[in-house]
DNA sequence: CTGTTAGCGCCTTCAT
DNA sequence: ATGAAGGCGCTAACAG
């Protein structure tokens, strides 16, 4: 007892000496010194709670303002149990769309007030399951973006008490709260796309294989093929792949006269192989992408793609995972699978050879 | 009330029937019971700390297995007064620079266990200031990057006793750590490049108004000039200025030959404004832009830039940061402000038209 | 080696 | 309207 009043007054005198930044930060308990009021008081009038006298209020903001006082955070959600933070773990941080995804989410949480935690986990299922781990009481919620089903669940079961929001692309989600594209939708326009534009023989590359996202598109494009058997080829979502996948589709017996692509920085790989080997798009082969990254309407040929909508996907992750938060145990209640539909977007790509060079952005309706 | 109640049973039974991932987490007290031991001998156990017996570090450990129990971060902090987080504030999270940037701070937090927590600030100073304060007691030091002077060192102040790393592009921070791309220098190396390849009028897209960077870069590329007066258009980095921009350019009376664009985006935008117009490049103008993003290599005609490597800078921050943190009080010690010297990288965009077509990507000695 | 206990900084009944 | 006091979950002396 006798300790910690000395305590008290060793980081008194300090606090009182001067506007000084630097020195240890001010609690808020030297603000009540200072105010001559109680704790409780001071953490009223931050908190805008109860009614206070204008009187102790001034006093207290005036303390507030001499000590640079700003509350402790931590401290604060030790005892309120909310950190206003929430967590995303992505399974990577590289190209467009994670940046995209990450710029919608941010501009939510901002909205809401809230502070958000990433954290990539290179695909890794372990390594997200210790990002998920280390996250706990760090978080309020979070969202989890894995491309494996299996670690986007077990991630949901880890996270004990959390609310967690699944973004992997899977549909079927065991009632969990997900957000998923419809890949195989997607896939399926595509494909109808160049089918209804005279092309016959259409490719497909792939993303990495295990890659849920991946397989559903791969599948859809399957699913729509019309008169002729599946021709793909292995890639990774990357440019890199793209243009690997391209050079080996060139030096196939039949060339495909159109290929899709399960994501935009893939179709552009393909797009720059073609461009080198001198093969003609949209004249000999017509390209479609998935996503609609930015840079698909910077390219030339413009890229058709799936346009997706991602910051806004972004955004609306984080204002489901507020809400799952709010309800708190009611959050049972909500277990749906909410699906964004991918809208065609016709660009110069998939121009047929006759009308290339029309309209370079036409975008059609949306699939739903 | 009473629904809250029924509510309430329901998660409780759920709790109790099986290896529940629900319930109330459990406390270190929990485990402490269950393995018949002190809570701080759970401690120890879990920080590895001092020497335990075998016996009961196996009986922590398999309570903590049975419990699922997980340290609760944010008390673990409140006690340590370490949080294992770094914070980040950044003007905007649009574009590829910021997104390549963020992939390099997290490959370095990663590797160092540490997590990061980003925010963005529209480039508002007041809202840089919001950011800053909500995330004290949430980090143990923050980067940050202003293109506001003002900002960057109100920041550090505002921090208190947090160190602050200043990532603005200010050469003089005012004896604080920080880390700062040399830009004056790399503008200058745009427009010699330019000069020595026979360009004569060589105007330049600048960023916005205010902008630190900008303001150096056009200071840098009207010094390096020789024999022609500065032409310069007004731009704020975004892929649309540029595109603007250089339809102005377009319209003068003398068009210029070559054009230094402030960063990449806005060089892209003056490619496709000029490529639209007819105008070629690099026979007709030259283009040079600043940064290198990932996609300048992608664009036809490749661009001609100078090379930052970005997700390098941003890695090397998160290490100082570290470093600061670590040393503490000492932290004085470092005030240094490391100077990141762009290279540049010699693509399709500025070839002399003679040589127009060569190697696609020739990357030149660095500044240094 | 292990248990006890006092805080870390804040919020929040419970009295007054 | 305000003050006093008991935690929140964990760590770190300080005894045994």
């Amino acid at each position: 007892m006798t300790l910690r009043g000395k305590h008290l007054d060793i980081a008194a005198s300090s606090a009182v000496n001067g506007r000084a930044p630097a020195a240890k930060a001010a609690t808020i308990r030297d603000v009540a010194e200072r105010a001559k009021v109680s704790v409780a008081s001071v953490s009223r009038v931050l908190n805008g709670s109860d009614a206070i006298t204008e009187t102790t209020r001034q006093r207290v903001l005036d303390a507030v303002a001499h000590l640079h006082y700003v509350p402790h955070v931590g401290a604060r959600s030790l005892s309120t149990s909310r950190t206003d933070t929430i967590g995303v773990i992505l399974p990577d941080l590289y190209g467009e769309f994670f940046s995209e995804l990450i710029r919608g989410m941010d501009l939510a949480a901002r909205a809401h007030g809230k502070h958000l935690i990433v954290s990539s986990s290179h695909g890794d299922t372990e390594e997200t399951m210790a990002a998920l781990r280390s996250m706990r009481g760090r978080v309020d919620g979070m969202i989890v973006l894995s491309p494996h089903v299996r670690a986007a669940n077990l991630a949901a079961d880890v996270a004990g008490r959390t609310p967690v929001l699944v973004m992997n692309g899977g549909l079927d989600e065991g009632g969990r709260p997900a957000i998923a594209v419809d890949n195989h939708g997607g896939a399926v326009a595509a494909v109808e796309h160049l089918i209804a534009t005279g092309r016959r023989r259409i490719a497909h590359i792939r993303g990495a294989a295990g890659n849920l996202e991946a397989d559903i598109r791969a599948e859809g494009y399957a699913s729509a093929l019309v008169g002729q058997d599946p021709i793909i080829v292995e890639g990774d979502f990357t440019q890199a792949a793209g243009h690997r996948a391209a050079t080996q589709l060139m030096a196939l017996d039949q060339r495909p006269d159109a290929v899709f692509a399960a994501n935009d920085m893939m179709a552009l790989g393909a797009l720059l192989a073609f461009q080198e080997a001198g093969v003609r798009c949209p004249e000999d082969v017509a390209v479609v992408g998935f996503d609609d990254v930015p840079l698909a309407a910077l390219v030339r040929p413009t890229l058709t793609t799936l346009r997706v909508n991602i910051a806004e996907m972004g955004r609306r992750g984080v204002e489901r995972l507020i809400g799952l938060v709010q309800a708190g145990a009611n959050a049972e209640a909500d277990t749906a699978c909410e699906i964004v539909r991918p809208a065609l977007v016709v660009r110069q790509s998939t121009a047929a050879a006759a009308t290339a060079g029309s309209n370079p952005d036409q975008t059609a309706a949306s699939l739903s």
